[in-house]
RNA sequence: GGCCCCGUCGUCUAGUGGUUAGGACACGGCCCUUUCAAGGCCGCGGCACGGGUUCGAGUCCCGUCGGGGUCACCA
């Protein structure tokens, strides 16, 4: 049997990184069993705008490299791939279950079956539908017509016995059909509810392993009612546990932002994107700059591999202790029985740990790729300093997890002239210290005389300047460092200056000791 | 509330009757140190509870408690 999974996210604008968890293990299920891969778009309740709302999602999944073998934009055999384009299947299988008498038109007023679904709740019963506005005769039909009724098409759900699915992830799970109930299938308008074609689809698509989120499960028997009644072939499932909250099990939502935001991990997380995004004018106000969603991470300049290896951590372990994955090996070494059965939370201090082990793989020229963008739409380049981005990646070192990251070192590009400094840093390292001018001043006229601009030379050359006026390193090293750089932290001083170079380095110092031994200047 | 699912360190997890309950992240301490990172070493910390079954239970059974999902003319 060809091995065929589906995901079937609906337009909503955004790929949801619960999502994205779903798709991957149906991806990684068909590629590790040389399978296929399809992507469906389930748009049965949404009329307008389907295009703009599914670009992200495909945007995203192709980010990520999943990608499908038939469905939206790359079309296949058992095209469309879109539900809201196939209403004359759905529409053949409603007849044929109304034929066979396993669905039948409903007459009832929304208020009639509500004050039934009450009257149960009221009695404390399960609720049961009585079908008293059901109509299966032509009488039955014009009668409630007679009375300016419109119907819908309900599931006319067995009333007695078990189904006993038996998923791949929850073993044996048992439903008695009488808690079920009549669920319309398709509306009083004529269009069909996400059940009817959700099954329709599976069975013309030749699915034969529907893995979804656990939220699917409940609603398991009235689909399987839906293949059973029109002697479909029954698909194995499997339903994973949703992705929850930081710290907890709810379920992740787009919408909690403010919530999460209490979590000091997913705090940082944000603010960490946010001060990237800021920098490359990017509206951090949006609703979709979120950690929920997945183009936060493209735009901040996270690697697709560290999210696909992190997310795929939630809910599968391969043994006790392989954690690093590329997407080859999950490819190899995935499967269903790795899957975890409890609702796992999202962990974005983790989540940067593996940003960190992917990108610091990369070579340096592969990372000057990655970030150049953001200095470009920082518009820090193009810019004539350009060639020692090189240089500066590598001093930097893990200081860059993620390529946004670039932008606190964009004062190596910056004309030397136009340098800023922070002004609390300044205050604290240079203004208060009543030393500090005439030190910076003494150690620029030793700089200007040093032939060798190489860390180890510098190194020396500072050990010797203290070491004659008795001062230690750190007493000077600090104000040098926003002198020359504008802040607080950064890069080693000594690679910093060797970077920047002696002409540059000394450009920098004499903006501020310019008047030679005097006092300081009001440069700000 | 009915039905269904789940329950190992704070978090992600390994564990398929006999383990000093393992790893990772986070956290704490020490070392290193010109800042910030990183790195090295050490440490804290868990089988929800109660009954069984068994020579022996995190592992099997029952119950309790806790968490979650679902009960739409949403998907």
């Amino acid at each position: 049997m060809t091995i065929r999974t589906r995901f079937a996210p609906s337009p909503t604008g955004y790929l949801h990184i619960g999502g994205v968890r779903t798709a991957l293990f149906c991806w990684l299920f068909a590629r590790s069993h040389g399978g296929q891969f399809i992507l469906r778009i389930d748009d049965t309740d949404h009329q307008r705008n389907v295009e703009s709302a599914i670009e992200p999602i495909l945007r995203g999944l192709r980010w990520l490299g999943i990608d499908w073998d038939e469905g939206p934009e790359v079309g296949g055999v058992y095209a469309p791939y879109y539900q809201s384009q196939r209403s004359d299947k759905y529409q053949t299988a409603v007849n044929e279950l109304l034929r066979r008498k396993c669905a039948y038109r409903d007459y009832a007023r929304a208020e009639e079956i509500q004050a039934e679904r009450e009257a149960a709740v009221k009695e404390k019963r399960t609720f049961t539908y009585s079908r008293r506005w059901m109509a299966e005769t032509d009488a039955d039909i014009s009668r409630f017509e007679g009375e300016g009724r419109r119907c819908v098409i309900r599931l006319k759900m067995p009333r007695e016995g078990e189904l006993l699915i038996d998923d791949l992830i929850r073993g044996k799970v048992i439903f008695n059909w009488a808690d079920e109930q009549d669920h319309v299938i398709q509306r009083a308008d004529g269009s069909f509810i996400y059940h009817l074609a959700n099954v329709v689809d599976d069975e013309d698509y030749k699915i034969s392993h529907v893995i979804r989120a656990e939220e699917h499960l409940s609603n398991t028997p009235r689909q399987i009612f839906i293949i059973q009644s029109l002697g479909y072939n029954l698909p194995a499932y499997a339903h994973l546990p949703f992705v929850a909250e930081p710290g907890s099990k709810t379920k992740l939502s787009k919408r909690k932002l403010d919530k999460y935001l209490k979590n000091k991990d997913f705090a940082k997380l944000v603010e960490h994107g946010k001060s990237i995004a800021s920098r490359i004018g990017l509206n951090t106000d949006d609703e979709n700059f979120n950690p929920v969603i997945v183009d936060f991470y493209e735009k901040v300049g996270y690697l697709p591999e560290a999210i696909i290896n992190y997310i795929v951590l939630v809910g599968w372990a391969l043994d006790d202790r392989t954690e690093f994955f590329l997407m080859d090996d999950l490819v190899k070494n995935f499967s269903l029985e790795g899957v975890t059965k409890g609702a796992a939370s999202f962990d974005p201090a983790k989540l940067l740990v593996f940003e960190e082990k992917h990108f610091l793989m990369r070579t340096t020229a592969e990372k000057a790729r990655l970030c150049i963008p953001f200095l470009e739409a920082a518009k820090i380049f193009p810019c004539e300093y350009g060639d020692i981005i090189g240089e500066v990646i590598e001093a930097a070192g893990d200081r860059i997890k993620v390529s946004g990251d670039i932008l606190n070192f964009s004062d190596f590009f910056v004309d030397d002239d136009l340098l800023e400094y922070d002004k609390v840093i300044y205050e604290k390292r240079v203004t208060s210290q009543p030393e500090a001018i005439n030190l910076l001043s003494e150690f620029y006229d030793l700089l200007s005389q040093q032939e060798q601009f190489d860390v180890q030379s510098l190194e020396n050359l500072m050990q010797k300047f203290v070491d004659g006026k008795s001062i230690k390193v750190s007493d000077i090293i600090h104000a040098l460092r926003v002198v020359v750089t504008g802040k607080g932290v950064g890069i080693g001083m000594f690679e910093t200056m060797s970077i920047l170079g002696k002409k540059r380095t000394l450009k920098r110092l004499k903006r501020i000791v310019g008047t030679v031994h005097g006092s300081v200047g009001d440069r700000f």
